[in-house]
This record gives C-alpha cells, structure tokens and sequence, in this order.
RNA sequence: GCGGGUGUAGCUCAAUGGUAGAGCAGAAGCCUUCCAAGCUUAUUACGGGGGUUCGAUUCCCCUCACCCGCUCCA
C-alpha cells in the first residue's frame, strides 16, 4: 500500500525529522518549510542522483551555481516582469476568481455576473531593495527560476569551455514565487529548489531532442524509485503554454493529493538567448523577443559552417522538493506481518536512503556488545557511504522498525556471539525481507562498499 | 486575496466558564531480549494578541498557520 494521504507524510516528516514548517515556533511561514536532519539527506541524495546522471555521466554538459539575486533587466527581458504578473479579479456573486484578461465584456465567464472587482495585481515574484537606501530606486529580484542565469552566462560558459552543440548547462538551486496560494505541503511553496538543464541545439533538431530528453527523464525517474504506472506523460496544449515555450511535456506522478506536475519538459527554442542577446536584427531569430537596447553580448555560437547561430533550447526542469515528495509517496508502505503486527517502511531505493547502516546491540546494557557497537560503528563513518546510525532503544525489535520507518536499507546488529565467538561476526538485516545474514567483520567494509556501491 | 472548515503534549484523541487527562512516541534505568514484551522514574500542551467576566482552553473580535474549493504549472 503506497502512501494514500498527505497527512501520513506529514506527520512522519515532522516526527522522524525530515521536514519542518518554518519558523515553526512563531507559527510557521505560509509556503515555506525547513528540511530536518533526515530530510536534508534525502533531499541531498536526490540533487547528488540528478547531477551524477546529467554531469558526470554525461560528456556534453556543464555546470552552473548562478546567485539568486537578479539584476532587474533580466527578468525585464525575460519576459517575466510583463507575464510573471498576472492582474486578478474577483466575482462578489459566484465568488470565483478570473485572471483579469481572461473577462470579456465586462462578465464573470463563470455566472455572467457584472459584480466584479476592480482587477488587483499579483505579482509573483519577490523584490528587494539592493544597496542602503530604501527608496525604490535600487531594487533586484529573487530568481523567478534558476533559468534565467543560465542563458545571461550562456557566452560566458562557451568561452570559458570551447563547447559545440549540441551541449547543456545544468544548474540546481533556489527560486522563489510569490504563489497566490501554498497549498499541499511542499507541493507548491514561495521559497523551492530546482533543477534545471538547459540543453542547447541547433535549429530544426529541435523537436527531436524534445523527445529525447522526454525518454531520458523518464528513465531517470524509474530509477529513483517512481513506477511507471503513477507517471503520466501530460503534453501542454498550445494555448495553455507558458510565455517562453513552443511545445511542453509534463512528467506528471500520482501524489497523494492527486496526478500533478514534477517536472516540465519545454521547447524554449531561441526566446531567451534572442530576448537577452545584443545585436538581435542579426541573429535571424524565430521568436517574437523584446527589441534589447541593454545587453551587451551576442548570445550566439560557432556553427560547424563557421556561421553564428543563436541555438534552441530544451528545458528539462524539475522541483526538487517535488521530487521529495514523489520518492517518499512511492516509498511510503505499510505492511501487515500476521498477528496483528505492522509496521511501516520507507522502501527508498538505497541511493537516496538518509541513514545507510544502523548499528544496533542486542543488548544495550551489556558493555562488551556497547563497546563493540562504538568500535564498528565508528570504522565505518569515513567509509564513503553516508550515515551510519548507532541505534540504542534498548529493544532489537523497536530499533528495526524505526530504521523501517525512515528507509535505513541495512541493520547490523552486534548480538552475543559476535563478542563470544571466533571469526567475529554481525548479523546485517534487509530492510525490505527483513531477512538476516551472517558477516564476518572482517569483511564488513568491503560487503558494504559493495552493496552501496551497486 | 475570496468562500468554507480546523487549531489542546512529538503523534492520536479526551474533558471543562473555576487550577487540563489518556494511549502511543521520546529520555533515564532494570532485564542473556533478533522483529513494537514488561516494570520503575522524570519530562512535555490549550497557536498568538486583545476583549467580555470575579475568573477564559471554553464566549466574542483580530491575527497566524493548516485543510477543502477558486487560482497556480517546479
């Protein structure tokens, strides 16, 4: 049984320290929350799974770490100070809520009632006055999405690395939206972490490598656990799409509040390098860009022809806490043992588990199988493998189905004969069988390199 | 932001216009104990502010947060 309610995984963020509200103790912040000690693991195990697969596997893609503070004309040019900010009005008869354009004649689209509201603006992101004085005059934005930074330097990471299309530049990071409503934990929130990749190609390969990327972010999916049966495939239509797009896939997974977007798959194609780059009556753009008085690079590469060209892009973007909240809804499990026993168990995959190895005694208040929990427990901390926990509740059976309940693949318990017995060995515990092996410790670092390393 | 609901220990839930109680979890201890055993001990709460009242966790107002709808697209 997966995770069928977002309170389940409320209530086990919160009492087993993966996730907390913000500012909790002065009543939390809407739309924002903290990562706990278990969470930060999880979280960071999962950007370490993205950016293993998208740059160290890889050949064609670099790597960005861009500031979250903007410069105002950046998001001027891209378009988001125009489209990031949408005018709303109210209906005081049917109470429903209409994107001010989206009126016509006057007339609630819903009931046809002429009792509006005047349209307010909601603007979705997040300004901030730069420098000492407070006077309006000086004013940055927090990043909209961690986009944006990567086309600014765009020619910047050309120069600096001599790359050809087709090529992407990853980045992983904060952004931030003013969102109307927070809703669903850490579905949607004001402050979010993303991961993006803009993947740059020639004109007209375009599409292809839509597809391509489609595939692959699939895969990748499946491989931290997600299965593809609680994965839709949602393509945007072409009305719907947002401002910087030509055509959009949705990965969409089966949350507990219902089937909603992870991550979103856009052809950019040349609107962002055309928006910010100078000189652009010469780059033989496709895109309707902002005429630029302000930018002062050409955002173009070499082409095999010896021809500048302005490429296009593929934006595979994915929300990192999204990601969370996917891998821990799928993992998420109950399971009934028989005798009116349960217990329920994280079944992350091993890669992303927060605590590798629990190292538990039989007996905690024997000092031979304690001193020897230490010892093992502290051998085994520069292993490279994550954290390893030395769990003392005092009762074997409790200390198994806490590590259950976080998703702790391994336990290795220190019992009697492993003080009394010659070779010394550990019994290790599988999280999922619940099936136990006998190990010598002899060979414990290598067994455990091996399991984790696979 | 609008409409509706909720807010009592870490969690689940009680009671009450007059000093808040339980189960589970957590901490310390006892026990040769491999899948939530038992016992002992100590600890922990009325979201925040203002009112009405002799007295408010309970009634009223404001605020904050959460849940459901409108909206949102990482």
């Amino acid at each position: 049984m997966v995770a069928t309610s977002m309170d389940q995984l409320v209530s086990l963020c919160k009492r087993r320290g993966f996730i907390f509200q913000n500012s909790d103790i002065y009543g939390g912040l809407q739309g924002v929350y903290d990562y706990g000690p278990l969470g930060v693991e999880l979280k960071n195990n999962l950007k370490a799974a993205w950016w293993r697969a998208m740059v160290y596997e890889r050949d064609d893609i670099e790597g960005l770490d861009a500031a979250i503070l903007t410069n105002q004309k950046v998001l001027h040019y891209s378009g988001h100070e125009d489209t990031f900010s949408d005018p709303m009005t109210d209906c005081r008869k049917c109470k429903g809520r209409f994107r001010a354009d989206h009126i016509k004649d006057g007339k609630c689209p819903n009931c046809g009632s002429t009792d509006l509201t005047e349209p307010r603006p909601f603007n979705l992101m997040f300004k901030t006055a730069i420098g000492p004085v407070d006077d309006g005059s000086s004013f940055g934005y927090l990043r909209p999405e961690t986009a944006q930074a990567i086309f600014t330097q765009f020619k910047n990471v050309v120069d600096a690395t001599s790359r050809k299309l087709p090529f992407g530049i990853a980045q992983i990071g904060k952004s931030f939206r003013n969102e109307i409503t927070p809703r669903n934990f850490i579905f949607r929130v004001r402050e979010f972490e993303q991961a993006e990749l803009e993947y740059f190609v020639m004109p007209g390969e375009d599409e292809k490598w839509h597809e391509i990327w489609k595939n692959e972010r699939i895969k990748w999916w499946e491989e931290q656990g997600l299965k593809r049966e609680n994965i839709n495939i949602y393509t945007t239509p072409k009305d719907d799409l947002a401002h910087y797009a030509k055509a959009c896939y949705d990965i969409e997974y089966q949350f507990p509040h219902g089937m909603e977007e992870l991550e979103g798959i856009a052809n950019r194609t040349d609107y962002d390098l055309g928006n910010h780059t100078k000189a652009q009556d010469e780059m033989n753009l496709t895109s309707h860009c902002h005429p630029n008085t302000d930018s002062t690079q050409k955002l173009c590469i070499m082409d095999d022809n010896n021809k500048w060209v302005v490429p296009f892009v593929i934006e595979p973007s994915m929300g990192v806490d999204r990601g969370v909240l996917a891998v821990m809804t799928e993992a998420y499990t109950e399971e009934d043992l028989g005798g009116g026993n349960s217990r329920i168990v994280l079944k992350l995959k091993k890669h992303l588990a927060p605590i590798k190895v629990a190292v538990i005694p039989l007996k905690k208040n024997n000092e031979k199988i304690m001193a020897k929990c230490h010892e093992i427990k502290q051998s085994l901390l520069k292993l490279g493998i994550g954290r390893v926990a030395l769990e003392n509740t005092g009762n074997i059976g409790k200390a198994y189905r806490r590590h259950d309940e976080v998703g702790t693949p391994l336990c290795l318990t220190v019992d009697f004969e492993t003080i009394e017995n010659q070779p010394e060995s550990v019994t290790i515990r599988d999280r999922d069988t619940m099936e136990q092996i006998r190990v010598n410790t002899a060979d414990l670092r290598a067994y455990l390199l091996d399991y984790f390393n696979k």
